[in-house]
DNA sequence: GATGAATGAGCGTTCATTCAT
DNA sequence: AATGAATGAACGCTCATTCAT
């Protein structure tokens, strides 16, 4: 899930394009939105998409079978808003320190996204989980379809961030933007790998996010200022 | 696939442990090995483990479907076997590189690794797909039952060469090793992922990798030496 | 099949418990079921469980092979309901006997069980085969599961009967309980069996009862003597 | 397994006779016809004819495929083959008794030959469980073919003892030879089912003979009564 | 005579999706 | 709008047997 990959959700039909959800799931009642929602979240964070089984999101989500097309286009849309689920729930976390983008130099401002991307990771592991999948699976069919322009997005906000930090003088100019914008984004995902399957689960996420930082700040700091 | 993860293949049947594929397979004419080889390079390289189908590899490789299971257990046999392909391929590409592991300084010998690493990316474009698609289902059980124990060692064997650079006096004694140690399997990763997908294709890659190392060595490095 | 191996069918889903076949199979309109039950009759009553293919049950039923696992979760499944329906049917032969089981000594019992037992084999020889198929099966593993309990409980049913026989000073208080009871319920089994394949085919079913009846009851040897 | 099923085994190939194993077979190493014999007795004890593998056999056998087919015909064969020695081995039990037949009265010979009976399955297991397999599939295709003729030859057996019992005026001559003999026959197959699973356990062998003799010499009616 | 690779029909089962009611 | 039965291709895999060497 890229750090800024929000999105608007409920979307009205718009013209041709695909869009996610047909509305006779958001008039459903919120009950058994929920059912299918949840039902989702337990399938595609238990398996891979091409595992996941709509036979089964639909007994646990005791709906029938030809409700859930009446919802979905197919298998894909229910992922898809699955995923942008994710995002929006994500930009809940993120949206705050975006906002306050200015008042950080940015060290500090990728530290507060950073804290924020954990906090998320350890409070909505589902979603977490699902993002995860797909992130590996980089050049599966579905991957380029859904993520695909997404990356690209957060990697143009990596850099802008990073050319305001050459200007600033905050950053190493010697430093080549795209590869390090890279790099963030990568070690961004690395860190809720980190704190979940490698070791250092008792450390706390601050003084593991701040190790991080140190490792990354001495590296594209400008140490002659 | 793990840098280090090398295993002798062609095992004759050890004690009671399940070697790869039977001896049946061994046997066959090279030309007919071959073609069940690339039938699963093809197939593996262009679905995830399990939406690749033994009928296509089968059909691919024009053998009877019963063959199929006199040369391997099953399914997963034959992708541990592929996997094992790729680490004894890859150890050809990195093994010189280790063998001089004590006349390089730690960051020569990092940007040796790497070096190699993208050459045998270029050259062995499926295994690399193959493992990379793999990495990403890190909580599959596939994943956990052929990769689990590799990063670890990998991770090891990073951890290893960060206490020599400490002692040595190449390294920034500050840093936490475990994490570093994450941080630079991570970028491996991330960096033949880069020289595909986000870009730069045109750049030389030695180009590349010592921007990369550029970042990496100043993060770490001891300053005050 | 158990004398007394009676179930309700029909059954609602209870808590948890496995229940037969789906509510799918019965909501089916009933000329469409009996095509189902008929191909599965004649399908187990020709081949053992082992053997009976799924495949040829779908065709001679003329349903698709997806219905099929919507109606039953799989080939035991079906299996089991087949017997279920089998020992059903036998309750409805032999119910009216036990009901009046008071007012029959030991032996009228004895002999009413015997009579309607092979009036049963007689009118459901398919179901009689099947049952029969099974408990040949002794150790295989779906004999276990399916009938394991069944046979003890049979065998309860008859020492209880023989304990009240004793009481009642119609039986001999000098044979051993378990083993006449389990005499009986062999003599039951091989009753049906020799008006079948060992020739009297002919024989009045009474007549032949009663003559294993006198055996039962006073042995073969010549007391004149 | 029939009581007098006898029959000469190690024949030589007859005109136009499929006779069992072929001389390939008998002219193997012993240590070899052993591993087949021994493997063969493992998988027809442990699965039903059907169930039963070929290829397990071979694996088991450390034979070649191909080498089995000029051993046997096929599965069937060896299979028939293996219940003939069941049936030579078994011989070799009761043979002694059978010689003494004139000796003893009908009820010591049918003693005698429960004794021996019972010997041979204690110490046969795989024997013992092959022929009861078998002997519970009765109308399967398999039965008919191999055992069909065996089982009436044994009730002949039966018979002539029983006509020769009543002769004598040891046996009340009320009862039905045909009947009687083929409950003999059933009784004897139900004693070591009895000894193996329905509990008695622990009880001598003996005892438990004179206890159904008891029964089959006197029934179970109160006779003081 | 021994070998073991080859065969392909058949197995039970799952699947996402459609469509008549 | 909701239902849930119907679909049939495709799946991974097993099997007894054949046959070239």
């Amino acid at each position: 899930m890229g750090i800024l990959g929000y999105k608007k959700l409920h979307n009205l039909n718009e013209r041709g394009v695909n869009i996610l959800p047909t509305s006779t799931f958001f008039n459903l009642p919120e009950e058994k939105k929920k059912r299918v929602i949840e039902a989702a979240l337990d399938e595609f964070a238990a398996y891979p998409y091409h595992k996941a089984s709509v036979t089964r999101i639909i007994k646990r989500a005791k709906i029938a079978s030809g409700s859930f097309y009446q919802y979905f286009k197919d298998k894909k849309d229910l992922y898809k808003y699955i995923l942008e689920l994710g995002t929006e729930r994500k930009f809940e976390y993120l949206g705050p320190v975006l906002e306050k983008q200015n008042e950080y130099d940015f060290f500090e401002l990728l530290r507060q996204l950073y804290v924020r991307g954990i906090k998320y990771a350890r409070e909505n592991p589902r979603l977490e989980a699902i993002a995860n999948k797909l992130i590996s699976n980089k050049d599966s069919e579905i991957y380029v379809e859904i993520i695909g322009e997404q990356r690209p997005r957060t990697a143009r906000f990596f850099r802008a961030l990073l050319e305001d930090g050459i200007k600033k003088g905050e950053i190493d100019s010697e430093v080549d933007i795209d590869l390090v914008a890279h790099m963030l984004i990568t070690l961004n995902l690395a860190l809720s790998d980190f704190v979940y399957k490698d070791g250092k689960v008792d450390m706390d996420d601050m003084v593991l996010i701040d190790k991080m930082l140190y490792v990354i700040e001495n590296g594209i700091k400008n140490k002659s200022k």
